[in-house]
DNA sequence: TTGTACGCGTTATCAC
DNA sequence: GTGATAACGCGTACAA
């Protein structure tokens, strides 16, 4: 058990450095800032002041400097968990790589999101009422009222999307093409009875569901092959999916949303009495690396750069901040890579 | 596709809304703030003020107003996601708790977590060596490095520890009473043979694991019964968790240290060819509410309230702040609540 | 090489 | 009721 500290520290200010070395306020602002300045200070200055800094436990007061610089070195990351939305879009990895990237370029980040409860009383976050962002991460699901969208682009400060497709500040994946690659990959291998699985949520989806399922429509179908979609509610479904699976025309490999899905799926199909791979191959169009653990074969799926592109989002951000001319950028788009796992092996030649 | 926004609106400030309204700056501060203010103003001139606000979309200047009051506004969300440490104590309940609690009074929130790069060369977070925070919710695992401890103890604000127990100034569960209960729970239901499982995962763990396996020895014990304790990896040695439950000595019912540990052993159980809850009992001692769909059969489980617990931290942050006269509260804790489901059905008297 | 003075936007305290 | 004015901590232009 740490000390729980029962006094607090008075507030060190420049000012009181400066008393304190025997200098006055300006020459601690300008050793203490580091960059280079008009104010060329003494080897044995810089010594006094940054002992007495030290010594006194002095911390910066962003406030302050904001005011100063006009700039509040605040990014916020914005999350959809509006009712309705989806909580777990928020990925680890986003929120990491939105971290990561800001504390490298000495930016804080704001945890912006919309309140579960008293949501009616307050529809838009302090963040968007008071001047105190620079710039927003958005990672939206969907679940914006339109006095919200409203609120967001009058608010003054560019706005960068991510894991949503848009022509300029944003970054996201190319959903149809990777799903489309996904799905020749499992044609590649010789299957031709292939469905196309996701759990019906009766939630708003993100768009991406539908340009998964059209890739892989569209692909089966230039390989002159009868597209199946299949769409159950896991909990209140789950005999239908393994009727379904147990049947005869039950599909050689299914092709899942994402890899929660294909969780779905094991589950079924074991209790189908079906083994994965031998029976029944299974791929997902989306990895969710805190899934990884539970699939009793590893999982052919594909996996987004999440961790890379929400760096990306940020330094685009950063960049509309920084250089004020420029209040666009164009997107940036990025690609899965396919992580092969022992679920979809090739298929033995039966004819 | 949202428009996206081509350039800024210039910074409102009370001055301008000062001229347009014609009035004075000190009008427009005493009508915005919305207080009680020494200061009368008229309907009429109060409306001009108002309107002229909406207009020009004035926005508060948060760093302004935080160098006045000397109250930043901000709350800090500390996430111990150091090397070796489970991303995945970052439960989506304590973040929604932490966020709507603040919000609800007026706070903002930063997030902070350890660098996942350059931890090296920037072992310190921003947030620590920069005034920005009035407060920190620190929810670690284990994984602060002494000088870290050092600057958070420094910094000068008071801290609330979320999931982690001390004596004040802290909001956690009462892991070994909840287990206790849990074990008691089983017990009662007539099994025997009851194994403790938790995975083996080769790192730092959260203290409760030891308190709950501590707590289940303590209460078979009581009960003149024989504590196991089992502990696998589950990729690397599924074999060994397989032929465990295959063997004559297996256990009657499980008891595992959380619902992913239970997941596991579903897993495993199947390809064992045993059925839940026909051939194996199996309770978790802790709900992860993101697995709670991959249970074929519903899992009997303790559900601690995270949520209640991140709104508490908050207020007792909160307080601390405002109440600068009192730098300690005593320690807030808080039980679980036993989620039957069908995992652990009475057991039939076979003698 | 160092000190002085000013202003950022806000709150709060005064006389008018 | 109202309109000046000081002060918060810091950065910077300019004077010494």
């Amino acid at each position: 058990m740490m000390e729980t500290a029962t006094q607090r520290p008075p507030r060190i200010t420049q000012t009181e450095i400066a008393r304190r070395a025997n200098v006055s306020q300006g020459v601690v602002s300008a050793v203490l800032s580091g960059k280079p300045s008009p104010i060329r200070v003494s080897a044995a200055v810089r010594d006094r002041v940054l002992r007495a800094a030290m010594e006194s436990g002095y911390r910066p007061n962003s406030s302050a400097r904001a005011m100063r610089t006009g700039l509040y070195h605040n990014l916020g990351y914005f999350l959809d968990t509006a009712p309705g939305a989806m909580e777990e879009n928020d990925f680890p990895e986003f929120r990491a790589g939105v971290f990561d990237a800001a504390s490298a370029r000495d930016f804080f980040v704001s945890l912006i999101r919309l309140p579960n409860r008293d949501f009616a009383k307050n529809p838009i976050p302090k963040a968007f009422r008071e001047a105190h962002l620079d710039t927003l991460i958005l990672n939206n699901m969907g679940g914006l009222t339109p006095e919200l969208q409203q609120a967001i682009l009058t608010s003054g400060f560019p706005i960068v999307y991510l894991n949503e497709k848009h022509d300029t500040n944003a970054v996201y994946f190319d959903d149809y093409e990777d799903t489309r690659m996904l799905t020749e990959y499992v044609i590649q291998r010789g299957y031709k009875r292939i469905a196309f699985f996701a759990e019906n949520t009766r939630r708003p989806q993100h768009y991406s569901e539908q340009l998964r399922q059209a890739a892989f429509i569209a692909t089966m179908q230039a390989h002159r092959l009868a597209p199946e979609v299949q769409r159950w509610h896991f909990r209140e479904e789950r005999t239908q999916i393994i009727n379904w699976l147990r049947s005869a025309q039950r599909p050689q490999a299914v092709l899942c949303y994402r890899d929660r899905d294909a969780l779905t799926l094991q589950s079924c199909a074991t209790e189908a009495g079906l083994r994965i791979p031998q029976d029944l191959a299974v791929a997902s169009a989306s990895n969710e690396q805190r899934l990884d653990d539970y699939f009793v074969v590893p999982l052919t799926t594909l996996v987004q750069p999440r961790y890379d592109a929400a760096v990306a989002a940020v330094h685009m951000a950063l960049d509309l901040v920084l250089d004020r001319k420029i209040a666009t950028r164009p997107a940036k788009v990025y690609r899965a890579t396919l992580r092969e796992g022992e679920s979809v092996p090739v298929r033995p030649v039966s004819r």
